[in-house]
DNA sequence: CACTCCCGCCACGGT
DNA sequence: ACCGTGGCGGGAGTG
């Protein structure tokens, strides 16, 4: 039912948790936005942010007018390879380190669009890109990878990566995009977060290698907030202030086609084939294969056994949760999956026409 | 109060 | 016109 408004649940962090759990697994090649957003509880907007993030380090890539290709997490590695070449061309450890060095004012603008207006420049399209999160997110990137501070901090990014050289309101503004690029990366174990005593809170670049796969759960001994995938999968749709209006009718309707809108059919065939949950009611259960294995038989990996080398993982292509349960819970919810599937395709051919 | 960042308005470009 | 996309910043939530 409408549960309270509750800041956490609706974080980027989270949707990006749940986006993963929903797609981070076999067989899944095309990504729908309006599938994303019907099945992840989201408005369409912040799917959008997710995907614009997500394809700045290779996760996804466009593919069509609303849809992405999954690319998966077996790409992060060659992307970032990528991404930390480029930096070092641009010189952005230096930035980093200027901007860090002197506050303020270290970064001279035109040395700064230097190698943000690399690319030609001129034209509409390209300027718009240069303000886009997912170049934001690329250069965010290329701060950890190219410089050798251990942390650093968002105002420290925003400095190096958004200071025009005298307007702070816009500086406070651009950096709300730095938020959201660092809560969906924690979400993701590429960054950690980090408080000093003085309460001031920096990034981390977590070097993916030297802890598994870098998007485990990990054997957790600190007191590092690293967050687990669990098994919900909807953000909840309570507003920040008014309560209910969830679009549950709606998504029930897609999920019968009794919607209107003329792309229905279209949203309601890529829910169909996109979606290895079923739901239909308003608290989102996982359909007619609800997990029974709330505590997975499979534990293995206490002393991070399998913490080899994550690359070899990613080399046979089937990046998945290191994490022996979260695996196991995929892989129960995929053969519910294939099973309901045929079932209910049977059942189709046999009484057409819904 | 400062920091964080959700939310949705609305501009813009493509169809 | 309409729709997909996503920049942007107001203001709510949090510590």
């Amino acid at each position: 039912m409408a549960s309270p408004y509750c800041r956490k649940e609706k974080s980027l962090g989270r949707l990006c948790t749940n986006f993963f759990k929903l797609y981070n697994r076999e067989g899944v090649d095309t990504i729908g936005l309006d599938a994303a957003a019907l099945q992840l509880g989201v408005e369409r907007r912040r799917i959008y942010d997710i995907v614009n993030i997500l394809e700045g380090i290779g996760v996804l890539q466009k593919k069509a007018k609303n849809q992405y290709t999954w690319k998966g997490f077996g790409a992060i590695p060659e992307a970032l390879k990528v991404l930390k070449e480029q930096g070092l061309k641009e010189e952005f450890g230096t930035y980093v380190a200027n901007v860090s060095n002197q506050k303020k004012y270290a970064l001279p603008s035109d040395s700064k669009t230097e190698w943000q207006d690399k690319c030609s420049e001129s034209d509409k399209s390209e300027h718009k890109r240069q303000k886009s999160l997912g170049l934001l997110t690329q250069n965010f990137v290329k701060l950890f990878l190219c410089s050798d501070m251990e942390l650093i901090s968002l105002d420290e990014a925003a400095l190096a990566l958004l200071w025009d050289g005298h307007d702070e309101k816009a500086l406070r503004t651009k950096s709300r995009r730095l938020y959201d690029i660092a809560n969906v990366f924690s979400s993701m174990k590429l960054i950690e977060k980090v408080c000093s005593e003085i309460g001031k809170s920096a990034y981390r670049w977590i070097d993916m290698e030297s802890c598994g796969d870098g998007l485990s759960i990990a054997p957790d001994a600190k007191n590092t907030k690293r967050r687990a995938f669990g098994t919900e999968i909807t953000n909840t749709l309570v507003k920040r202030c008014n309560t209910s209006s969830t679009d549950w009718k709606l998504i029930e309707k897609v999920n019968m086609g009794i919607h209107s809108k003329d792309n229905s059919k279209a949203v309601q065939e890529e829910v169909l084939t996109e979606q290895h949950q079923n739901y239909g009611t308003k608290d989102f259960v996982f359909g007619p294969f609800t997990p029974n294995v709330t505590k997975s038989e499979a534990r293995e990996n206490k002393n991070g056994g399998q913490n080899q080398d994550w690359q070899n993982l990613f080399r046979d292509y089937r990046p998945q949760y290191c994490n022996q349960a979260v695996n196991d819970l995929f892989h129960h919810y995929s053969e519910a999956w294939n099973s309901w599937y045929v079932e209910a395709k049977d059942k189709q051919q046999i009484e057409p026409g819904s």
